[in-house]
DNA sequence: TCTAGTTAGTATGTCTCCATACAGTATGGC
DNA sequence: GCCATACTGTATGGAGACATACTAACTAGA
């Protein structure tokens, strides 16, 4: 019945990349499901478990540590400030940066969000053992190396 | 001299999703920089691609296989049609339908697609081997079952 | 000092996609 | 034939992030 030899339908490089996406839409989707009625989002509530953990930090060193960009650091901070979940505190030593920290509203939610993630996590790791998240971990930081060089190379030769 | 007992400084459920959402996003980047001056992304150079494979196809077979939405789909076709490197015919069989085939134009410029493309896999590959790169893919799709189901469950109980 | 360069946070515009709702068209049961 | 249902393509609004540019503030050198 097949007219062509191709084994995949689609071009194999969008389907490398569409798939990687598309895992991590789902990813961020099911996180947003489970965290729906406590009227948090992944990066909300990623944000909310750093600060709990590491204190009062600047926006810029939570930016850089959940892998955002600082605008978008900024507003999420915005959206849990409204919502008293953190707080920012000005730093005399130098007055250009706001302190974030966890308040104790925040504390008791994040509670929750632990034991959410537990439970996800394990649902998600179904089937996959131990080693093959490894080397999943393992290859896709290779791959990354990979195309920073890519990437870096082509700025050169602009 | 570390307080917690933590290994990774990001909470885990974020690490993996925003490492798989970077790699993605840097996959995506990479393919973007190689088409840029041909005028072309990579979701344009898959369209046309596959368009240039499977000859004459509705805007929703395209839509499926490349994994996209029938809107974005249709965002697409618009902009490479505009530039005339695919057409639209009417099906008289079906008159919701377009029939998508590429054109002169498209064919050539499809050419140089699959040079660059081959030039950057190759240097993607580096490091990793055909059996990581299987067990990549055969990971993500486990993963991926887990998510729909786990997805499926949560608008059950709704 | 004061001047140049750097850094923190914010504002704005763009990108790429999804979800939803809609109008036109097919199709299958009666 | 007629009607409910399903499907195609389009329009629209929103999410989530980035890049750029901007202001305020810090810092180091003459």
């Amino acid at each position: 019945m097949s007219m062509s030899s191709h084994e995949l339908d689609a071009p194999p490089w969008l389907r490398v990349e569409s798939t990687i996406m598309a895992t991590a839409r789902a990813i961020r989707q099911s996180y947003d499901q489970r965290f729906n009625d406590l009227d948090l989002n992944l990066s909300e509530a990623s944000l909310l478990a750093y600060v709990a953990e590491h204190g009062a930090l600047t926006q810029t060193q939570i930016a850089k540590s959940l892998g955002l960009g600082r605008a978008a650091t900024g507003a999420l901070i915005d959206v849990l400030e409204d919502r008293a979940l953190v707080q920012r505190q000005t730093n005399p030593d130098d007055r250009r940066v706001w302190l974030v920290e966890i308040t104790i509203a925040g504390k008791e939610l994040v509670e929750e969000v632990y034991v959410r993630d537990q439970i996800l996590r394990k649902q998600l790791r179904n089937g996959i053992t131990r080693q093959e998240r490894q080397q999943l971990a393992a290859v896709l930081v290779r791959l990354g190396n990979n195309l920073a060089s890519v990437l870096a190379e082509e700025i050169e030769t602009t």
